[in-house]
DNA sequence: TTTTTATGGTCAC
DNA sequence: TGACCCTAAAAAT
């Protein structure tokens, strides 16, 4: 499930829920069994999001600060629960429970225990987040202007922008009709500035709704219901809603990317 | 029932 | 570029 939209939006719901609360964790799985002790019996003080980087922030009183670092990965998923819960599943790597309820997380990429140090290494090595509060715009512009690599390459490249994914990818560069083999420093102003902004735009759409939706016209409200092919444009679609032609997939960055090459045929 | 696929990332060569 | 890690649901058989 994870672009930066669904950490971005654990951590809003994670935060409201736990936080100011002292948690009992554990790992049923027993993979992060020293993590869990690490963090049982402390404060969650606070939850945020960098990209597809989730962040448990620990205090307690006269205790160093300590933060768990999640990444989902490809199949990391949550599960939360009212009360005590079921009995986990064994591939619970972490189980969090507060008197009223709590998580269950299963198959993340990354799930440990680490200082302020190591959040801020992090949090260094990754880009501009276009769900940031502030407008790093000019970040993203510096970023695509120093490589030569595909645009569609580099909009995967948590260091140029930090949780764009593969959705969002094959969405950003049809609706502005960018050619997805386009070296990143040739983009023009004007193309820097819409991929940055229609991020933007479509990822806080994607926080509110907690789904990845591209088709709305800016300043339009959400329908209250969409199907799945209403929700996206280009992705795994067959054919271009704009001019009927075949989409095409290919592979770039490891991953599949669909587009519409009549479209999306502006060549540098 | 088995195989494939998925919104991700790292490391070695 | 390929090998590998992680898990679960959908698709194929």
């Amino acid at each position: 499930m994870p672009e930066g939209h669904t950490i971005h939006r654990l951590a809003r719901d994670h935060r409201q829920k736990f936080s100011g609360q002292v948690v009992t964790c554990l790992s049923p799985q027993g993979r992060f069994s020293d993590g869990a002790a690490a963090i049982d019996q402390r404060q969650l003080t606070d939850v945020f999001a960098h990209g597809k980087h989730l962040f448990y922030q620990f205090g307690g009183p006269s205790v160093e600060i300590r933060f768990c670092h999640v990444h989902l990965g490809l199949f990391g998923r949550f599960r939360p629960f009212t009360g005590r819960g079921q009995d986990p599943r064994p591939t619970t790597r972490w189980r969090l429970t507060t008197p009223e309820g709590g998580f269950d997380l299963s198959g993340p990429t990354q799930c440990r225990v680490v200082s302020q140090t190591d959040v801020d290494q992090v949090r260094a090595r990754l880009g501009p987040d276009p769900l940031s509060e502030s407008d790093e715009l000019q970040r993203f512009k510096n970023k695509l202007s120093k490589t030569r690599r595909s645009v569609a390459a580099v909009l995967m490249d948590q260091s140029v922008i930090a949780g764009v994914g593969n959705i969002y990818r094959s969405e950003l560069l049809w609706f502005t009709r960018i050619d997805p083999f386009k070296p990143a420093n040739t983009l023009d102003d004007d193309q820097q500035t819409l991929l940055w902004s229609t991020a933007r735009r479509w990822m806080r759409i994607g926080v509110d709704t907690n789904r990845i939706i591209t088709t709305i016209p800016e300043g339009e409200k959400v329908p209250s219901r969409m199907t799945k092919t209403e929700r996206v444009s280009i992705y795994k679609k067959d054919v271009c809603p704009e001019c009927q032609n075949p989409v095409i997939i290919d592979e770039i960055a490891q991953r599949k990317l669909y587009f519409c090459e009549p479209c999306q045929a502006d060549r540098a």
